[in-house]
DNA sequence: CGGCAGGCGGTTA
DNA sequence: TAACCGCCTGCC
């Protein structure tokens, strides 16, 4: 086990950051920290007085790695301010998701969870996401007495049927995850937006949340049903209209639009 | 029981 | 290229 320690830390909150949407292996415990798994890391995760507190399960301590993946070195508030000045509507979302950050996640793990997360609950995904791990998924070792797993990479995923699958609930979507598999395999992981496309199951929205979270690609706005509905309560715009909607988010958030979106989404999904 | 959920692929016109 | 429709599953 090693710890890593990062003190001074503003803007940084691990309700809003582990609840916001983004990711769906990280669990609250009573005493409000966090237990999940990241990169292959099961760990614990607190913050108190601007310190963040990481215990992971692993031998070689890495301080790198969670700087990286809690997004430790970009300054929030700054952007904030930055989309205060541009839409002061943003403002009532901004304050209440005050201390989100977008983690910078494993693209293939970003792949899996969202082709997963279409038409889904939060529950269930992350119900398919645990069996899928434990059943198929590489054991990385014990933590706080419980066995941890990876997903299933490429390379495992790709040889199994939908009849292996079934026992996972994944529904429709484990063809999807199958054939994605394989295209991963046979032409490597997508670089971009364009080659996401590319893959089964990955629509514009499954995209752009793989782009945000997988790919740092920063200006990207997924619009889900969510998002619609903040758009139309708080523009007046149509929720159905993710043309209008993509359109207003390009011009006014621009390469902050993923920031936005969080911001947005965490605000309707909790007061709607 | 039908309706629906953090969409997508496939089929039509 | 826009509009439908069916889809696994679970929950209301």
């Amino acid at each position: 086990m090693s710890v890593f320690m990062a003190d001074l830390v503003t803007d940084f909150c691990l309700e809003h950051i582990f609840d916001c949407g983004q990711c769906f292996r990280w669990n609250r415990q009573e005493d409000g920290i966090y237990l999940g798994i990241a990169g292959g890391r099961p760990a614990r995760i607190s913050f108190s007085e601007n310190n963040v507190l990481v215990e992971d399960g692993i031998r070689e301590s890495n301080p790198d790695f969670w700087r990286k993946y809690l997004d430790l070195d970009r300054d929030y508030g700054r952007i904030k301010d930055h989309l205060a000045q541009r839409d002061a509507v943003l403002d009532k979302a901004m304050a209440f998701g005050y201390g989100i950050r977008i983690l910078q996640q494993d693209l293939w793990e970003t792949i899996v969870s969202f082709i997963i997360s279409q038409n889904n609950h939060i529950p269930r995904i992350k119900g398919c996401i645990e069996r899928l791990a434990a059943s198929f998924g590489e054991e990385v070792g014990t933590f706080y007495d419980r066995r941890w797993y990876n997903l299933p990479a490429p390379e495992i995923l790709s040889v199994l049927t939908e009849e292996d699958l079934a026992p996972i609930k994944l529904g429709y979507r484990a063809k999807y995850l199958i054939q994605t598999a394989k295209q991963v395999c046979q032409r490597g992981l997508p670089e971009n937006r364009e080659e996401l496309l590319r893959l089964c199951g990955v629509g514009p929205k499954v995209a752009n949340c793989i782009a945000l979270f997988g790919l740092g690609d920063y200006a990207s706005f997924p619009v889900d049903v969510w998002v619609g509905r903040v758009m139309n309560r708080l523009y007046g715009m149509e929720e159905k209209n993710r043309q209008q909607i993509e359109a207003y988010a390009q011009k006014t958030y621009g390469e902050l639009g993923g920031f936005a979106q969080q911001y947005l989404f965490y605000y309707i999904r909790e007061n709607h």
